[in-house]
DNA sequence: TGGAGAATGTTGACTGCGTCAACATACACA
DNA sequence: TGTGTATGTTGACGCAGTCAACATTCTCCA
């Protein structure tokens, strides 16, 4: 990018349209992202994105698929990695979860918006996101072999942890919470009641 | 609206609009509602709206306040009622949030959306997504003392709680769930899981 | 090595939308 | 009864998404 200035083709458009976007959606949210300002700041015209992306929903799609490939990674780098117990590591990706959403709102609000993409049933999205709870599952079923999450359906259990720290997520990012809150003792009494729950109520539902 | 066909002036127009908005919302989602559609279901120019809102926010803003109104009212008039154990009221306030969300899901999304409504931080809303927390505050104090919530902040009780049906309604409305999935039996593992984590949870951090 | 065809980029044009300004009409009240 | 205000209409502007026609460059085989 910084050797390729001026020349008719590019060089790599692709790759940079979705990183240019992401940016954008950073700065202003993701209405201040339009072809037409993307193309400019690319140095590009206004119909060039059109050569890789049929339309501005599919731009957007790869950016949120970004932002999910993103989001596993941290997770999963949690799940392998250094903590000490059990129950801290779950803690832990629970709030990391929550952090993430906090430091890319725009991105987040994209991934899981329906409104945000035209098309939120995309294969690649649907793909995206499916891997990340497919992960949780698991997470969720090592615990329960070891007890600390209560037995019945782990993908039940998934959604309903999920939803606690998505909740969450969502509440902050969207200037719901009183700002004078203390944001991370929120998180983790989220995370702690979640797991409080998980490991005590085995309804016949689940 | 029966009798006032045709007349030059429309009789109420701003109702009009808003229940309008509203409808189109439900059937197409936010993006669906122009001001040039409003003004052509009902009869009326383009510009006519811009004399009773600003602009295309200020009039979706009126649509998100009505359905916090519709919201409270419903968890409302739980709270005053007919439930037998307190702790099953709790239960089905939560169901009802989350049946709300599933009932009205643009509805419902506009009125948490930063993206959908351009000005989120209009006091108006603020006020009316207050009122709720307000109330799901004062629930969980009353529930705090006669014990079946544990002690500590109620606020963040509150939060804790709104989390995990908003992360719950959000999921299934942006269709992250598995349509295969028991939609009731999941919204009460939630509400129960929550319940108990709630019960339990006494963390120094609230 | 020199094209030919595919990739990639550009410009012009069209449409729909939000919105403003100027103008028209109806209503209310003195 | 007349006039000021509330309400509605039409014309126009700019912006955004997008398509079609055209231009340039790249690739790769004869």
């Amino acid at each position: 990018m910084a050797a390729r200035d001026r020349t008719y083709h590019h060089g790599d458009l692709r790759t940079a349209l979705v990183e240019e976007a992401a940016a954008m959606i950073s700065e202003g949210g993701a209405t201040s992202v339009t072809m037409r300002a993307i193309g400019g700041r690319l140095g590009v015209s206004r119909a060039a994105p059109y050569r890789h992306f049929p339309d501005k929903a599919a731009l957007l799609i790869a950016v949120a698929v970004q932002g999910f490939e993103r989001l596993r990674q941290r997770l999963e780098s949690i799940a392998a990695a250094d903590s000490p117990s059990r129950v801290d590591r779950l803690l832990h990706m629970g709030e990391e979860y929550v952090r993430f959403a906090l430091e890319h709102p725009a991105h987040y609000r994209l991934m899981w918006g329906k409104e945000a993409i035209a098309r939120q049933d995309e294969p690649e999205l649907r793909e995206a996101a499916g891997g990340l709870l497919e992960h949780l599952v698991g997470v969720i079923e090592s615990h329960q072999k070891s007890g600390e999450i209560a037995p019945g359906n782990p993908r039940s259990r998934a959604y309903v942890a999920w939803s606690a720290v998505h909740g969450l997520a969502s509440l902050l990012i969207e200037g719901q919470i009183d700002p004078k809150v203390d944001v991370d003792g929120l998180i983790r009494q989220t995370t702690e009641t979640l797991l409080a729950g998980l490991r005590g109520a085995g309804t016949a539902t689940g």
